[in-house]
DNA sequence: ACAAAAAGTAAAATTTAATATACCAATTCA
DNA sequence: TGAATTGGTATATTAAATTTTACTTTTTGT
């Protein structure tokens, strides 16, 4: 489960950039209506939206804010429509029999897809992940226990659960039958 | 499907403050080291560490890449554990019989999750999110027809589809059974 | 206890983000 | 056509982020 570098220093400014403009653009406001609205001067705002400036994060909160979007929507990149299907061998992230995920997407760096099979009576123990990871697991299939800070919490079909991730975690298939599941690990939960 | 606002203006300085110390913590570097790696004065990384700065998005990409993180980590704020049952009856976003969402946790601006159904022959047309928006589906069981951009993909149990939701799409299910989905709507894509 | 490293404080200098104002060209629209 | 809006340019000013240097306090480790 990787992190990988977004992007080049002189591109911060050119995607945040890009995606303001489609947002205003979005919202079909001009830019002096929305420097007056926000409470930041019209050139500020053109220079942010022509990739020539380095805003300061009181800036950048004030457009988000102003914007009603979460400040990560200014920084993110884009691309297509991709599938991962259930056959597709992609590379094994742990495969010591008991437990199998495999990553659905490749990964852009700020959320991760997984798909995990957890073999009957199985126990996975996954280590602590970085601080600030959230992680979303939900049971496709089967039944799971999931215990962390030493509680444990049981969940079957459809239920899913969200935990910090940067702790270490026990997952563990109670029953008799193979269990799927669905991981989300997100580096950024507000 | 709603975003709402992350912090107050006040808290944006603080949180980073708070996450990069912690990230900064876990790689067991002191401030002056991590000063001198990434180019930024000793000092700045003070200030922003205790959230009496208004860093420069120059400055908070020198950090997150030197950290090796993604930006929006260090913007994030956290909570604990919670868990979504399937008989939970959580408010509905879109119940007209044939679909229903029901969201999965309290959203916390960045990253949505929600548990869906789709009824046998049933369809379901998405106008577009926001821009910047990216969807991703995974079916937990049954079958799913995804069209987005004229094209139409179709899934089938654990078959998982990513694409940019900030355009009109639409779900079918072809079968004659119930389908149940699971939805990731993430507003940030590196 | 001692030395070393790390965190924190203080003040002045430098760099630069942000503002304000006025002006220009292209577009929209009545 | 002509007024108003919008995106963009130019310049000078202000406010503030960042750096540098040096010094103090706290913590860590042998």
């Amino acid at each position: 489960m990787n992190i990988e570098k977004p992007w080049g220093e002189g591109d911060v400014g050119k995607y945040i950039g890009i995606n303001l403009r489609q947002f205003r653009a979005n919202k079909g406001i001009s830019i002096d209506v929305l420097a007056k609205q926000i409470g930041v001067s019209k050139l500020t705002l053109l220079n942010i939206e022509r990739g020539e400036a380095n805003p300061t994060l009181s800036v950048i909160w004030k457009i988000a804010n102003g914007l009603k979007i979460p400040i990560t929507a200014l920084l993110s990149i884009e691309s297509d429509v991709s599938i991962s299907r259930k056959k597709d061998g992609m590379k094994l992230i742990s495969s010591n029999d008991v437990f199998i995920a495999e990553p659905l997407f490749r990964s852009h760096g700020l959320i991760e897809l997984y798909r995990g099979y957890l073999q009957p009576r199985g126990e996975y123990l996954s280590e602590a992940h970085q601080p600030g990871v959230m992680e979303f697991v939900t049971v496709m299939s089967g039944q799971l226990t999931v215990e962390v800070d030493g509680e444990a919490h049981h969940l079957d079909d459809y239920d899913s659960i969200r935990f910090k991730g940067d702790r270490p975690h026990k997952y563990t298939n109670p029953s008799s039958s193979l269990t799927m599941l669905h991981f989300v690990i997100s580096y950024n939960n507000l």
